[in-house]
DNA sequence: CAGTGGTCTAGACCACCGA
DNA sequence: CGGTGGTCTAGACCACTGG
């Protein structure tokens, strides 16, 4: 049982997508809509309406009259969205490139730091991490003019979203990002559109190789289990 | 009122959206819960479920008190969403190239033959028309196992979708199409990868040079007002 | 069999809009 | 004021699953 604040709906929708997305509820956990009519003290209406609005979304798996699971990872299909990254990236980043600004370099320069003052932090907040990461490349989605195509992508990456959660949280490798991200400042900094695609490319490919052996180990549990593998 | 099959929703999201995509509902129209429920002799839950997903899928807008619209054009977004599928697109059709066998060409062979077929006809079904072009866009996709990323794109192309078929029923340049197809075919059957940007970009930005004097006069009323323009 | 989700009805109350 | 959507309850019946 928890407090219901007006608005059922969309309190327990963001109350789910966060737990589901902060990886609070585990990727293949089974969640019941009995359960949580109990939990928010609702009837069964705006429930399923927050459950057809996640399963929408690929964040929620229901198997009609078995019961309804948080997602798992598809491995290949956060590969394909990083594939898709990297095309529309490098083409936004080489656009940014001759519209950055000073002033904007300052904004980038300042989100560095502020991840670099985070990482010394002791308890540190996975989140706002992770939070800090997307508005660097925010940046150069909105400056140059492409703020749709951010959105959208960011819809669209609901899979790859837990992924860099993963990535952060579990290998806590935030130096590494960091330093990816200095290098990609650096290359804005010196106006060299031609180093662009490289670079995003290992940027946006480096969560798959810091988790790629724990995949299938540790970590397995989390993903869909590889097609024709065994059985 | 019509006939009511089982499984109302789905009948009715199907038509529904069918009826928006191929612009028999036009951008902007309004469509009342109420009239819907006399329609398909249905309560509001079916229909207010319907409404919630086709305005999720960005094809409705549903304004609180007001009433519900048909979706607006959106011409920047429709311009965004061509920038990203020419960078992914490119990138595809580059893997393609060396992927690709004399079966698969064939197919695409017998994809344009279609077309030219098609396009002789009398009472030329356009909605075919469109089909054939997305098939042909589609092989390069699949090929390259980029499967999930052609199905992506397509959800996240509602707009697009309606702007391609007014391309096609509005200005009814299928010649030119089918050029463009030709010369696609051309490239790959000569394997030459550093040509496919251009031409790519060419295409996919076709329609816009064909309906771009338009959307200001005849078919305003379908786009979202500029911002800043009048008023 | 009990439990799950799938679907729907009927009806309620609210907030806001425009005439 | 009547019409619109926003939200929710309560409860019904169904189809399928799994022990």
């Amino acid at each position: 049982m928890e407090n219901i604040p007006v608005n059922s709906s969309e309190y327990i929708y963001r109350c789910l997508k966060e737990e589901i997305l902060h990886l609070k509820l585990k990727p293949g956990q089974s969640i019941s809509e009995n359960e949580l009519c109990k939990r928010f003290s609702v009837s069964r209406t705006p429930i399923r309406s927050v459950m057809q609005r996640l399963s929408g979304e690929g964040l929620m798996n229901i198997v009609p009259y078995k019961g309804s699971f948080v997602a798992l990872l598809n491995f290949n299909d956060i590969e394909q969205i990083i594939y898709m990254r990297i095309a529309v990236e490098s083409a936004v980043l080489r656009d940014f490139i001759p519209l950055c600004t000073p002033l904007l370099e300052e904004k980038l320069r300042y989100i560095i730091r502020k991840q670099m003052v985070l990482m010394e932090e002791k308890d540190l907040d996975m989140s706002r991490f992770y939070e800090l990461d997307s508005q660097f490349h925010e940046v150069w989605f909105k400056t140059a003019g492409h703020n749709m195509l951010w959105e959208l992508i960011q819809k669209s990456e609901v899979d790859y979203t837990r992924f860099r959660m993963l990535d952060i949280v579990a290998v806590q490798n935030l130096p590494a990002i960091i330093e990816e991200h200095k290098e990609l400042f650096q290359l804005i900094h010196e106006r060299r559109p031609e180093g662009v695609q490289p670079l995003i490319e290992k940027h946006l490919n480096g969560g798959i190789h810091r988790l790629q052996t724990r995949i299938h180990t540790e970590l397995r549990d989390y993903f869909q289990p590889e097609s024709g593998t065994d059985e």
